[in-house]
DNA sequence: CTACAATAGTTGTTAGTACAATGATAAATA
DNA sequence: TATTTATCATTGTACTAACAACTATTGTAG
């Protein structure tokens, strides 16, 4: 079952991963930019965003850095602490991802077409029971 | 919903890695070793392993060369068809999958815990439903 | 038979990821 | 207050993966 979900989770990215190509952002980036568009405006710490993410510090760090490069977001120190980075994400941000909204929609509808909506709540039941991490 | 069977599938993917580490393996030289495994002695080209896993061509060309290495498979031209390689998996391949078998079969049990038998059915089924690939 | 296309696999390159080490600031403690 | 410890983030390095280019062999159409 493990290797199950491990493979339908790989055949999902790879959609998704497909789906924003044209756009050029990978799958990570937009993760890190849906996060800071349910933050509403507010500031994020590097930290607080790994926490919602698979990955290590360290790669966030460097995702980051590309969507600066792309004008997506901004950082700068927190005054408060200064170990830490305030990250918001930016105009430009916010209108790429409205873009992708839609296509990322139909994607995702494509892909869990084969269930029902019954189906659809009973799943996320399921998954949701095996959340230990 | 896309989004949280990725995330499980990563999360599992974490932890199934971490017990392999011990062993000197990666997921996907481990998926290899298994795929041959379940072939019973039969050749396998790269391109029949390869419909068997997320990777393309390439990827997996490279995964066979470390497994090679490690001397748990061997690879000879076939004689049919001479672009073609048979890929076997060797005694000490199979000797270490035994060695591992136990280890990840106690893994698996862990992460899938909270689930009863029951359900376990059901989040099969509907994983199955959605495969479309 | 020759030329062109298709198939099977490998190699090169670049981007992405894991893990360890480092740097800078803040907090704790002696 | 001086020193140590903890926190937050970045950088270095090695490994893995995605994608394209290439080699070798086989299949096919004229």
């Amino acid at each position: 079952m493990v290797v199950r979900v491990m493979k339908r989770g790989n055949v999902f990215a790879e959609h998704i991963g497909n789906t924003l190509q044209p756009f050029g952002l990978s799958l990570q980036q937009f993760n890190v930019l849906r996060i800071l568009r349910g933050r509403n405006g507010a500031a994020a710490s590097l930290e607080s965003i790994t926490d919602d993410m698979i990955h290590s510090m360290s790669n966030t760090s460097r995702i980051v850095d590309k969507l600066l490069e792309k004008g997506c977001l901004e950082r700068t120190v927190c005054p408060e602490n200064r170990r830490k980075v305030n990250i918001f994400i930016t105009q430009r941000g916010l209108k790429l991802l409205k873009k992708i909204d839609t296509v990322i929609d139909h994607t995702e509808k494509t892909l869990t077409a084969p269930l029902s909506k019954n189906e659809m709540e009973q799943l996320l039941r399921l998954l949701n029971k095996l959340t230990s991490k």
